[in-house]
DNA sequence: TATGAATGAGGCTTCATTCAT
DNA sequence: AATGAATGAAGCCTCATTCAT
């Protein structure tokens, strides 16, 4: 790996790990066992190693998006292989998820970053409920604001994943309330 | 106002504007129009302003939740009622939920503050469906899961609400939204 | 007691415990439950409390001199007695004792009034030493340098018997290794 | 001279002049013609500059009492000997033993390390006079008690010496003293 | 490219002292 | 006489950033 990639990633361990003001060019040093001199060789500042993070997150959430995307044209793309792909992102993103809802409200650099995130997401929610409304399969709803209630429902779901692991796991229950809420009951029952 | 209420009422601003660690004493002191010595003697430590802050909280958010029982026993209380009361906690008291939202991932004090919080909602709405599936009116769901559900929807909604003010109100279709998942349909038709 | 003087005997104590330094206006106020505004209405300064603290104590050895003197002059006082005496003085003024030994390297106050205390002390062992050389049962030594050097023995065992309780006493062995070393054999034996 | 020695060294001069608690970082800094924050990736606190400067006073002492044992075990170290090169480390270590002195007793970090000092220098003394008495020079006298007897002299008159140098020398006079209460008269005659 | 010592601004906190009541 | 809130200077320490090697 490189010494760039290096930083990068012990930077994203612990800034999810302690949060972007407890990690400290010093810690951040020590634990990548580098010099502090080498950080600045490699960013511009402690903020730059934090954009890095986030552009590299926002790349790979919009390969997921593309893969959803491409299974939707070919009508593959079931409300459970949607909400499921972005579970299993989520447990696979990890830390850069906690950064995003660890820095937003404090930094301007992540609050622009956590923007174009809900918006990706509230975009392709959007196209999964207007494909379905023009199959018949989801009721006639706003399909602009129930994207975004959707992909908040997500994030709300995923903080507690991230920072309250000791809970239970509510995914498929999130699915089945969104199912209830979203698709014509006669395709499926539930108990 | 007393000084310690001026120190709370102002810290409660500073930190839901730009977070906890970047309101420092001075910052405080001087937007207080009071010296930096005199916050330490109405509080221990600058944490301990914010465990007051997130003490207020709660003792508000319990009373929101007492009134919300005793109308349930009345069976006055409709989901939008349920909904909007909340919605309408949030914008009275937008400060103290910025600041929940904004500092729980770092300070263990938020932390389990966030944690009281999200349990006290999820008992509320556990309740509220209890009652209304005993009534009839509300579908047979997994009332734990589904109150966690719809506590951690409505603070995804919150954060949108606080951090991207710039967004159109989703409130009214976050109702429609679980009343469609939720309620069963016979007793309202919706366009 | 009057507010001065409860003042003063607190002070004394605190500043025996922990130091001058970290006896502060707050905690001496608190201990002895009075308020900090109320200190200086008796005196002009904290250090100007240690001033009366010393004084005070000059005050106290001066009798001790005086009755040893009165003794010494009616042939009535032995090494044992002279010793013995001031043994019993530090047990009974432990605390300004310490007070003294604790701040005379960093306080111009305290380094004359420890300046006073030692030039007291050896004036007075000078004195019996030139009387015990007159009655011819004390060896011809130094009477001024001598002087000296008992009361710095004698300082360096209150030293130990007030921060190392812990260490047995060893008054006995001093009052014995001073009479080796000065009074006339004949008169008595030891082991 | 490292920026670490210099830091010792200076420190060493301003706590023997003022005091540990007088001695800031900042004025510190600026003696040592450093700024403050260097201090800090040298010690991790200012208590460990004074715990450092212990240590290697301790060291120092070490040495001298190995060479005082090798040459006790020669028979060439007469009490002159002995006591005199205890005065002359005195006047070689000055700072070191006014830091000693000036604060054993508000800190704890000093007050073992002055235990542990005593202690060293008592059972120096223990050993000379065992081996005195085993030799027919020395009295017989309680070892234990009076090593700590003559190490408190010692101490007392460090302490004239060191705060009131404007006090002649009474070192000649305190070996007598010593040399009369310890040594067999009959092999040298005083005045 | 890499190092790590040095910087200095700024953070939190303490404390002797003052002053209105 | 007594109170106790307020002050502000100063103390210790941290940290992002720079720079000579």
């Amino acid at each position: 790996m490189s010494t760039k990639d290096l930083i990068l990633s012990t930077a994203k361990d612990m800034i999810s790990e302690v949060g972007f003001h407890k990690m400290t060019t010093a810690n951040l040093a020590r634990r990548a066992e580098i010099s502090e001199g080498t950080i600045y060789r490699h960013f511009e500042s402690k903020e730059d190693i934090l954009q890095h993070i986030l552009d590299n997150f926002d790349e790979k959430y919009q390969q997921l998006a593309g893969q959803c995307r491409a299974r939707m044209s070919h009508n593959e793309l079931s409300i459970e292989d949607l909400l499921g792909s972005h579970f299993a992102f989520v447990d696979a993103n990890s830390a850069d998820i906690k950064i995003v809802l660890g820095t937003y409200s404090i930094l301007d650099l992540t609050r622009r970053s956590m923007a174009r995130f809900i918006e990706r997401m509230r975009g392709l929610f959007e196209e999964f409920l207007t494909r379905g409304m023009a199959r018949g399969t989801v009721r006639g709803v706003a399909v602009h604001d129930t994207g975004m209630i959707i992909a908040n429902m997500f994030f709300g779901l995923m903080r507690i994943k991230l920072y309250w692991p000791e809970y239970p796991d509510f995914s498929a229950e999130a699915v089945d309330f969104c199912r209830r809420s979203l698709i014509f009951v006669e395709e499926k029952e539930r108990s």
